[in-house]
DNA sequence: CGCTTACTTGACGTTAACGTAAACGTAAAG
DNA sequence: CTTTACGTTTACGTTAACGTCAAGTAAGCG
């Protein structure tokens, strides 16, 4: 089974003794839970963005692979290139003693930035259009049901719940 | 040349009868102005997403053209793929006149909005990392700064020049 | 009238991000 | 010891979104 050695099953429980945390999973574990392949997984180390440990030939994954991977996956839902991904998220690893490191990654931080508040003002124009539309529709079908029709229409139900959790800050 | 008969070249000035606006733009003009490829807007004309008039062989755009091309071309800074981008534009333009219509259309904005909210939240959720990130970058910078140089560091100042074609989204 | 310039339609190539076998290794369970 | 369940590498297949020729057409100009 390769079952990993030393490290239970349940990633969860917290074992009694040692406090430091040296949790490990296998990839099945990993791909089960952050609902991606086993194969996704193999590539994002084969394009170097995760590096998990090796317990002979078997991976171990530990929290730190976790984190990465929580970034990574970030970065697909917003659509970024496994490259992009994978320097940004060595940057943030990275030791940077050097003040000129320092610097650089500065420099880089600025230009991330500015890509992503593109990206916000896109979709924040984007959801807006949305809106709009949406009420013209619900105009439309209003007027549809008072027209010349004499049953009564269900109007479907309402799910415009905007800004739910107050206004989307700082976009 | 297959040059554009009965326009001029010039798509801004306005003409002085005709109120209405006809004014219509040639592949290369649509392409420079958009800054893509004369590939890429016939792609996605066979994709579906755009469709410009004919004269003759020669494909003539109008306002309308440049409307789609400007959600196409969010949709891909979004990352959004082509098939997406076509069903939600075709959606705003369908006539739409029945109800059962209208309730599908209400529908599909509300996934939609789903979509959208999700990728607000990782792209606030992603600034606010790089925020720190960049907070942790400059305090560091500052402690090296004040350590055993004795030489004032210049830290980097912002240098937002936003606005004007700026780097080709393209890292 | 031929040259040049812009536009057209194929059609094959490329890159990213995996999918999908195939073939093999290994530990624990029966 | 064989089965089984999980893991591994190798490698070719696939889809999206174009890039990149190649070859042809259709004005306008000298």
């Amino acid at each position: 089974m390769t079952r990993v050695p030393g490290v239970n099953d349940m990633g969860s429980a917290s074992s009694s003794g040692t406090a430091n945390d040296s949790r490990t999973w296998t990839i099945a574990q990993i791909a089960d839970e952050f609902d991606v392949t086993h194969r996704a997984v193999r590539h994002y180390e084969e394009r170097g963005l995760i590096f998990p440990e090796r317990r002979g030939t078997v991976r171990l994954y530990r929290r730190r692979d976790r984190t990465r991977l929580n970034l990574i996956l970030r970065g697909r839902r917003l659509g970024f290139p496994l490259e992009e991904i994978r320097t940004i998220i060595n940057l943030y690893d990275e030791p940077r003693g050097q003040a000129s490191q320092l610097i650089f990654v500065l420099d880089q931080i600025h230009d991330r930035r500015a890509d992503l508040e593109q990206r916000s003002r896109d979709l924040e124009d984007a959801l807006k259009e949305l809106d709009d539309f949406e009420r013209r529709c619900q105009a439309d079908l209003l007027a549809l049901g008072s027209a010349d029709h004499d049953s009564p229409m269900s109007i479907p139900r309402r799910t415009s719940r905007r800004g739910g959790s107050g206004p989307k800050t700082r976009l």
